[in-house]
DNA sequence: TCCAAACCCTTGGATGTCCTAGTATATTGC
DNA sequence: GCAATATACTAGGACATCCAAGGGTTTGGA
């Protein structure tokens, strides 16, 4: 990881699927390519800031979600729902944080299946610092222009929409 | 999963880091959970197209690496850093091949502490024929725009080269 | 009323990724 | 020529993700 390669293997694969006779979905094969390989690389600095905190990306935007709950509760169904992960995922993200502290299940007042996640106060600290780190040194230096920031928002907004992620 | 959000949670995301304050960093924010989310999807895809083979997205690269290789032979090394991933991924992944027969290690003639991996036929031949439903199921179908698909091309290309992935 | 279907969460299993450490082989410098 | 350093791969461990299955709770139709 440590050397640039002297070519991009992404710009490389485009060529070959073009050679091989596929011209007609090299261009999107290389985005698609180029988005998964990008996601690579923004994880990985994510979590190399949150490294410290104890936190991994997942707990981190669980904890982050909470604490922008009114109450600072949510069932766990809910937050699966609104983080777009399967709800084994929940759980075991629910697990770690409880055993740090930093959340707390509780039954559901009125349905018995339904379990609540609760932030503590050692939980919101947490997210507060967690968060101000990350968009000092992530968000605030993506690395992306300004343009080509509302250009990526767009353009993914729709492919979401058009994958069935939202209704809006 | 199954039923679509009724608003967009990358945009509530958004509103909410207007409202603390955080407007500064909100849009990149917005671009790079975007981002995350769009890779989680279409890495659902893909790895839903390939399952009938018995592949994964990290062997598929593999073999699809090894296909377009001259020899059909790779050191483990060059293949860890052609697809970025750490030395341990592609060590699991070749475990894996070779299991199905898809490909088999073979020493390095010169030098003793290099593995290479070696495409089989079946290897080969899986590989063109998973390809070929890749090909027409996935990037044929990506959801994005002719003019999408440059930008995206674009900006990810910039973002790659800035984060020192290739010198190109 | 009551049982079947739907829903919620957890457990167990399979995969992939990374990190750290360890073993083996090459290369370099004295 | 030999020791020190660098490189290549593998083993073990920590995490995260998904799927399949299981047990408890609600809901809704007969």
């Amino acid at each position: 990881m440590g050397t640039p390669l002297p070519r991009d293997p992404i710009a490389d694969a485009r060529l070959n699927w073009e050679r091989h006779g596929w011209s007609d979905v090299a261009a999107p094969m290389a985005a698609i390519t180029a988005i998964m390989r990008t996601q690579q690389i923004l994880l990985g600095r994510i979590e190399a800031v949150l490294k410290p905190f104890g936190l991994t990306f997942a707990r981190y935007e669980l904890l982050a979600l909470l604490s922008f709950a009114r109450s600072g509760a949510l069932p766990m169904n809910k937050a699966s729902a609104l983080l777009q992960v399967h709800p084994t995922s929940v759980t075991n993200a629910v697990d770690r944080l409880q055993e740090a502290g930093l959340v707390i299940r509780s039954p559901h007042p009125t349905d018995g299946r339904t379990t609540l996640i609760e932030l503590t106060s050692d939980g919101r600290a947490l997210a507060k610092r967690a968060t101000a780190v990350l968009n000092s040194e992530v968000f605030g230096q993506s690395g992306f222009g300004d343009q080509d920031v509302d250009q990526l928002i767009r353009i993914l907004g729709t492919f979401r929409r058009n994958a069935g992620d939202f209704s809006g």
